[in-house]
DNA sequence: GCTTTAAAAAGTAAGGT
DNA sequence: ACCTTACTTTAAAAAGC
């Protein structure tokens, strides 16, 4: 009836506006951490399935945006850690933190365990690593998942750890404080996790 | 096995002057502008209380049944010295219990986030895996070390049953290992 | 949804010496 | 580098905003 017809243009174009400003914001935040096309794309359709199962109500635009480009990028594959994307919102990290498992929960969005390799990546362009220093990185983290070394820890901090190693093992010294700042992690968890990478995988570091 | 917590409402069926009480009971905190209830910490058994005008309380911290009722009977025993006037007796309901176990195994998460199902698994934000169990329902904090959190638990053999389950399942996905343990120290 | 209370797990963080 | 304190996660109730 025309009711209801009413009824369903009202809601449509509620929806309508808030995606249009959501498009608005992803645009934006994804721009400012340089994210590529097809990210942004995952993330819009990440947003547009939950504007439709109503999860934005009582919820800011813009931290069910960053929630969902968090698990874009965990899908695609990119590492960004969720300080990296809430500080470009209002909302803080818990928030966005929340909003995203709120997405987990409610939406058939397979999202992978994260990989500290990916972290291996991103760490590595930011300070230009060779290839050969994230190809060591990488086979450490291997060797270090088999052994069990990696459950409960950061990403980020195994990342930067085995990147250190790697880097001094390929002569290419970088230090565990330039390392930790681009990781997001402090000094003292790149250095933890470097103890134990060398402790239990036996790793020799060159003299020096 | 152990209990760590047990959170718990208990009625009185009468209204209280929470002002009244805050005046002249020592050691209490009462802020109705930042909270509607008034904190009483009991030190034996050690347990917080959070008593409301509607004569409802709420106990936290007892580690058994025992402890929880000596706590509430304790509690009414001081509001009573304090010529608080109380009728009748409390009705007590266990509303959670938060418990902690250990397997004595290595969990290999990363294979347990992918076979089981209703699991959260997010290492950069928390390091334990957070499972949903339907029955009983509880929910539980699985740890690579074989330790965990059990809460959301009403009675004791509801963690008792949990934590079966979850080894079993744990053992049939293949998820566990052996740990050689060196043997640990008893209070 | 938020506020307050208690408690464990293991990781990370921050401040002090 | 160490130590202490404190925050992350989970559940549940109370009354009020």
């Amino acid at each position: 009836r025309w009711r209801k017809w009413q009824i369903r243009a009202r809601i449509q174009s509620s929806i309508d506006r808030n995606l249009a400003q959501a498009m608005n914001e992803l645009e934006r935040i994804g721009n400012l951490l340089s994210l590529p096309k097809s990210v942004k794309d995952e993330a819009a359709l990440i947003y547009r399935k939950a504007v439709e199962k109503g999860l934005v109500r009582g919820r800011s635009i813009e931290s069910v945006v960053a929630a969902a480009i968090y698990a874009a990028c965990r899908r695609m594959k990119i590492a960004r850690t969720l300080d990296e994307i809430s500080q470009y919102t209002k909302a803080n990290r818990k928030e966005v933190a929340r909003c995203y498992r709120l997405l987990l929960r409610e939406l058939d969005v397979e999202v992978p365990v994260s990989d500290s390799k990916d972290y291996v990546t991103r760490i590595g362009s930011l300070l230009r690593l060779s290839g050969a220093v994230m190809k060591t990185a990488a086979e450490i983290l291997d060797k270090a998942k088999t052994v069990g070394l990696t459950a409960g820890k950061d990403p980020a901090g195994l990342a930067a750890a085995a990147i250190y190693i790697a880097a001094l093992q390929n002569d290419d010294r970088r230090t565990q404080k330039e390392i930790a700042q681009v990781a997001g992690v402090t000094e003292v968890t790149v250095r933890n996790r470097y103890k134990e990478l060398i402790n239990e995988l036996k790793i020799q570091i060159p003299t020096q | 096995m152990n209990i760590e917590n047990i959170v718990a409402t208990v009625t009185l069926d009468q209204n209280l002057d929470l002002y009244a009480m805050e005046r002249s009971i020592p050691n209490i905190e009462y802020d109705p502008d930042q909270f509607p209830g008034l904190i009483f910490r009991l030190e034996q058994p050690k347990v917080t209380s959070l008593i409301f005008k509607s004569g409802k309380m709420v106990v936290t911290g007892a580690k058994s049944t025992d402890e929880l009722i000596k706590a509430v009977k304790r509690i009414i025993k001081t509001l009573r010295r304090y010529s608080i006037r109380i009728l009748g007796k409390p009705k007590i309901q266990i509303q959670n219990i938060v418990a902690s176990a250990n397997l004595h195994v290595h969990v290999n998460l990363d294979k347990a986030a992918f076979l089981l199902e209703n699991n959260m698994y997010e290492p950069e934000q928390f390091p334990g895996l957070i499972f949903r169990m339907d029955e009983p329902k509880v929910v539980l904090l699985i740890f690579s070390s074989g330790k965990m959190v059990i809460t959301g638990a009403k009675r004791e053999d509801e963690v008792y049953k949990a934590v079966r389950k979850i080894f079993e399942k744990l053992n049939e996905l293949e998820c566990i290992s052996a740990v050689e343990e060196e043997e640990e120290l008893e209070l």
